[in-house]
DNA sequence: CAAACAATAGTCAAAGATGGTCAGAGAGGT
DNA sequence: ACCTCTCTGACCATCTTTGACTATTGTTTG
């Protein structure tokens, strides 16, 4: 935890945690952790993807901005349904654990079982040529999330 | 007990003698111990393995780890290995369900996280042709078995 | 108002920083 | 000699950091 997208990354999530959403100034940022600009673009699309649970907003110009907000999802099943349509036919690992992340935050996964489905979706589970790999773990994350649904 | 591989594993060990689970960075091991970096993967692919009793996870690139957990060891780890050993690499639908039962009455899994897995083992879950899925099934089981020991 | 200028943010590819793999050399025991 | 375990290094994979170039929006100027 020295590099400092995680720094970055760590910091933003501590205000979102109070606060519903926040509005940054790239450069600012950049400034405030001496790294160039471009480097909160990264941390933003590694870190704070729709995977995961955000929704970010921006814009240029004077006065431009980044917004970040935690996706608010009332309704439980609509998540799931959301997730589903999210995962399609086509899914890599990292975002199959994102998604389970996601679900464990949102309980309606308890970690244990997030654990074990992960290990369900991991490459080594799956012995078959990348490409039907993904499709394969979108398959099978499409069959927990509708048996979700009826636990 | 001359050869750096028993050193360095010896290090480790004892370090997880007070810790749970330790976070080490390669470089850093191998420069101490005066050796190729290549060579703490060779200790920890032979001193730190689920068979032994450890789960390892790592990330690459800047800020990368090596993280080594002890597994805790449960009385029922004995029955984990029998029913690993009974389910081979060839699983029927109903097999899988005779041994999630199992595991659920002998408290190693919830109801819900039999029901999770079982409905991931289901045929339906499984395209392929019936071979493929019983073995593919099996692959899955086997997985399952070795993240109980984890949980 | 259109053109220029200023102020932002985005993209992308290259470089940097780690860890992983594997085949072959080396060492120790039988 | 032969076998097994250890050690090494070249090459690979993945994640992070950087910076040059691009795109968009707001402001000023002719």
């Amino acid at each position: 935890m020295q590099n400092i997208t995680d720094i970055i990354e760590a910091y933003l999530k501590q205000i979102l945690h109070d606060e519903k959403k926040i509005e940054i100034k790239r450069q600012e940022i950049a400034e405030r952790f001496d790294c160039v600009p471009s480097q909160i673009n990264y941390v933003i699309n590694t870190r704070f993807t729709v995977e995961k649970g955000y929704f970010v907003e921006s814009k240029r110009g004077g006065g431009g901005y980044i917004r970040i907000q935690k996706i608010v999802i009332l309704d439980s099943h609509d998540l799931l349904d959301e997730v589903s349509q999210w995962v399609g036919n086509d899914l890599t690992e990292q975002a199959a654990e994102d998604y389970l992340i996601r679900l464990v935050n949102e309980q309606l996964l308890t970690r244990r079982e997030a654990i074990l489905i992960q290990s369900l979706l991991q490459k080594e589970s799956l012995p078959m040529a990348l490409e039907d790999q993904r499709r394969m773990r979108a398959h099978l994350m499409q069959t927990v999330l509708q048996t979700i649904k009826r636990l």
